[in-house]
DNA sequence: CTGAAAGCGCTTACAG
DNA sequence: CTGAAAGCGCTTACAG
């Protein structure tokens, strides 16, 4: 029973309004329910409706409302679980208000973001959420804040998780810096002295808070980082190997690594283990997100635990909640340090040499 | 800088061409191409459509030209890795071809499923793709088959990703069943006779598939699956943690587990940790997807890979391509065997009475 | 409560 | 090549 591939003319408004013996008008009226209409009219007028399989055209709705019903949802990569579990608290919330969702990747292109905000304008949406963290970069912040001044004079608002350097946005905010500065207090109280950390591009703002974060709290304990401990990688489980295989062939002196992000960790686990380093005997692991699948690591990861659903539904609602004039408003959201096997007290066996696949 | 939240009229076509002074008609033709224009108009209108930030009302050009430039994507859960994946790749294939990309999670609730595609109907979209499995239910199939008779009545494509039982439409097949039985004799090779499965919910035509290819492969070979040796789960990581445990305490008389999802296959993992067998040595364990982590885990797990984000830009390049009038096309995609230490030579130790944690 | 009419912002035959 | 005009499918003051 394949239906023909010709395209028919779509059922509209007028062919209820007609197949009820009623206005166009008074169709509208009874199926929006936004005046009052007969009771017998607007029974005929659903009957048409539901025997024509009637779906109003979105656009044509949107273009006579002077708005739509559609919320956009910016993200770095849709298949990272840190923001596949924003998305997810996104997609619950959407559900809820009966919002379509328009979905962005910018596979962390910042000129590929900004053009989506744009198209997104277009579309007229209601809100743009912009989910994962922003970019430290002069160019970007100037020509995404002009854009998004221009979304809210359109009437959409705007709402960002993470901070949004220079933006000014209403945002929740994962409390990157204060998480990452706990878990060094929480290392430290295991024992740990030395430290390294795998950090991500230098751009995105959350990679400097938690390495921020976490310094901060070394340095508060009167211990220094070590520059030659901090390595680069990228946002991923194999940037994350690449990472620890660096710091590694630099000759690891930490008793500890912190990988700012988990998925991260990830990678530097199974980069361990491939050079014959055992976690945590020979050196402690932590990351950060409590992504789904680090609690079945082995050994499980310490980590800074973001309720990433609840972020994603937090920033739905604040973009939601009317603004307030002249001022981003600002949602904390704090980290849990979630301590596991992955992390112990310091042995002293010396490391600086165990490069050994 | 926080701009004030006044709504202001938006920039139209219309204060485009007058900045221009020219008609609208022009500006439209210059903006898009669509005709010669005078080359000093031309220049003209992108000025002057690139001063205001001009952006074109997406809504009124879809109803204009009675087509947009979205399309639908229907998963069951964004943050499921398997659909990550594959929303990966429908990203990456939108984001070539500048479409708009609306997405809308079911939960796996079929009814869910089938208002989304009726909303998307609504939007116009010019395709809809159908990611993940299907429901073996007679009262959704025909309610899906009359939606998406009218979605390409109104000349939407239609995809799908597995198979959708009863629907008829053009897919793209990850070869579940032959997957599976590839799976099996892998493990049969292995010296393995006692199995064991841990399925999804029987509505999903995934699952089934994969239950009977893995039951077929067994049954060729001469062994039969006992039924009391498959046990029911939630797709889920916790499903597969309690179907797992329910295998268990029903006696694990198998020497070999197979969890028709890799994310059940993690949850498995640790229920048998905690339950105090050892994997491959007390129980092997095989799984099904690949999915990112699965190899980083102690043991690596064996599974059945597929290209996930492949799948996804498939899927995309397939809707797109003009469809044969009165019959659907099938895309099979094979799944590889990818074997891991989850699974080893079945040990003698007689298991049944193992259930200490 | 109901309907005729204008308007939302664009595109595209149709004349010129 | 250019412009005036009609039309896309809906909503919503405006009269009645």
């Amino acid at each position: 029973m394949r239906d023909d591939v010709g395209e028919q003319p779509q059922i509209t408004l007028n062919d209820v309004a007609q197949a009820a013996g009623v206005s166009p008008a008074t169709a509208s009226r009874a199926l929006n329910g936004t005046a009052r209409v007969r009771a017998d009219l607007r029974e005929r007028v659903l009957a048409a409706a539901g025997q024509l399989a009637y779906t109003p055209n979105a656009h044509a709705q949107a273009l006579a409302r002077a708005s739509s019903q559609a919320v956009g949802v910016i993200c770095h990569d849709v298949s990272d679980p840190y923001f596949a579990g924003i998305a997810r608290g996104v997609m619950r919330a959407a559900a809820e208000h009966d919002f379509q969702v328009i979905m962005g990747s910018t596979f962390r292109d910042p000129a590929r973001e900004v053009s989506y905000v744009s198209m997104m304008r277009g579309q007229r949406v209601r809100a743009i959420l912009l989910i994962g963290s922003g970019f430290e970069d002069r160019a970007w912040q100037e020509a995404m804040r002009e854009e998004l001044a221009r979304c809210s004079a359109a009437g959409a608002r705007i709402a960002a998780v993470s901070r949004h350097q220079g933006l000014r946005i209403d945002s929740v905010l994962p409390e990157n810096r204060a998480g990452a500065a706990a878990l060094a207090r929480a290392l430290l109280d295991l024992g740990h002295r030395d430290f390294a950390v795998l950090t991500g591009p230098p751009t995105l703002t959350t990679v400097m808070d938690r390495l921020n974060g976490f310094r901060d709290a070394l340095t508060q304990a009167g211990i220094t980082l070590d520059p030659g401990q901090i390595v680069e990688g990228v946002f991923s489980r194999d940037g994350g190997y690449r990472a620890a295989g660096e710091l590694i062939s630099r000759g690891l002196r930490a008793t500890c690594v912190f990988a700012s992000t988990d998925i991260m960790a990830v990678g530097a686990l199974a980069a361990f283990r491939d050079h014959g380093l055992a976690v945590p005997a020979d050196v402690s692991l932590a990351g950060f997100d409590d992504i789904p699948v680090v609690g079945d690591l082995t050994p499980p990861l310490t980590t800074v635990a973001l309720p990433l659903e609840e972020l994603g539904k937090r920033v739905m609602a604040l973009a939601l909640r009317p603004a307030i004039a002249g001022r981003s408003r600002i949602e904390r959201v704090p980290g849990t340090v979630v301590l596991r096997a992955s992390t112990s007290a310091p042995t002293r066996r010396p490391l600086a040499e165990r490069t050994s696949p």
